[in-house]
DNA sequence: TCCGAATCTGTACGGCGTACAATTTGTACC
DNA sequence: GGTACAAATTGTACGCCGTACAGATTCGGA
């Protein structure tokens, strides 16, 4: 006792100096991801790149989920908070930079959005994205509960989009262009048998086209209209 | 030539009798995705659960992938499609339906969900959902084409929620009670520090409900109105 | 100086998907 | 009725996987 010891987060800990970092694990993660797919994200695979034994990184992270997860919460983090809080911006071009700039990102990624869908949005970058959401809500004029409200529907319909959208993308590499990928849906929507599926070939245009940036803005729209438009103010108290 | 030898689809094929099915396997397959999460689900697994060597699965399935396509198709075929046609209903109603119904297959059945999230929804039983959701909506009066792209909206919402839910749940058990999950949920955002997160903390009751039904149905009504509402049909045009 | 904690490596275990080569079982034709 | 051949199943094997465990090594602090 009254030793001045530092305290425990900071102090230098024992033992050889570490050779990697958590930053340049993930990095290793995601150029794996990118360049050979969501299969070849692996312990051993990731130690290979780093040129490392395998047991190595579990000095960093307590298991293989525990990368992923740290993983797909830097890339939600990677968006311009600035730009966000710009209040000197329309606050409906500021949801669309954040809902368009998150979709962006992971769909870059392809094989970290299926990541994305498959745990929970609590890392603590998701959660400072939810924070600025809000923010901009309340800025908007919308009360906070509202603002929370409506905020949730937002991401509900973005992680719906990427949804759909990344299940039609190869995890082992870059999307290709986004008209080259609709018009390669559209075609296969409109080749089903029309008597069984008539509809869906009927409208394989509109369909096809949902997997693009045009319509999730459009379909964005919508929500936001559904939120804010006159009559759903008097529901809101429908909520739970 | 000449011989009258059955249609090559229906002649029963030489060698020993299959002693599986399909159906067998996916029974199988959801009956260990249920009780033991999705790791269980192998193909070493199922044979076991079967009785059979695991090379057996291989005739009648190509791979483990499509036996998991097969599962998740079938569970979202589980429809009451009469009921979700019965003109004699309020169109609304109907709609509510079939999100609710959708979503409450997937959730039951917690590591489904997280496939259904991973692959397209091109399975033959995906392909007829879309079908009676998109004449729901025509036969609501919405065009054609307008039918259709509220369907591909109204589909973006629904599988975000489920994205949203499923990710909280243990896919090795079945989920507990709704409002259990949304305590659970509650005290964790409220918990989290209120100066680095503090619209969250503070809306830790709104948020923890978005894992809920009661938020569904409205968040599926505010889509509904965004999307039905007057301002809504002169911005159509804008799709993509 | 030496204790003990923190790294990293080598090895090993039990699992995975599935390719390949028998072996068995049935149909179809001579 | 015999026989060729296709289909179903099995046994075995390969190369992966995550990670537990037991050293060996390297450092900070007393």
């Amino acid at each position: 006792m009254g030793s001045d010891q530092q305290a425990s987060a900071t102090r230098r800990r024992p033992g050889p100096r570490r050779i990697l970092s958590e930053e340049v694990i993930v990095a290793a993660a995601l150029r794996l991801l990118d360049e050979r797919g969501a299969e070849a994200v692996s312990i051993r695979g990731i130690a290979a790149e780093l040129g490392v034994a395998p047991n190595a990184l579990y000095t960093y992270f307590p298991d293989k989920a525990a990368v992923l997860r740290t993983l797909v919460d830097r890339l939600i983090g990677e968006h311009d908070a600035e730009a966000l809080a710009d209040v000197g911006r329309p606050w409906r071009e500021r949801v669309h930079e954040l809902a368009l700039g998150l979709r962006a990102r992971l769909l870059a990624h392809p094989g970290a959005a299926a990541l994305l869908l498959g745990a929970p949005m609590d890392g603590p970058q998701a959660l400072l994205l939810g924070e600025r959401l809000f923010a901009l809500l309340a800025e908007a004029g919308l009360d906070d509960d509202v603002a929370v409200h409506a905020g949730y529907v937002l991401i509900v319909y973005i992680l719906g989009a990427i949804a759909l959208e990344a299940a039609e993308l190869d995890p082992a590499r870059p999307a290709p262009p986004e008209a080259e990928r609709i018009a390669a849906r559209r075609a296969g929507f409109a080749a089903l048998p029309a008597d069984r599926y008539p509809r869906t070939a009927a409208g394989a245009d509109t369909i096809a086209a949902y997997i693009g940036t045009g319509q999730f803005r459009w379909g964005l729209e919508r929500v936001l209209d559904g939120l804010t438009h006159p009559d759903s103010a008097g529901r809101r108290s429908r909520a739970l």
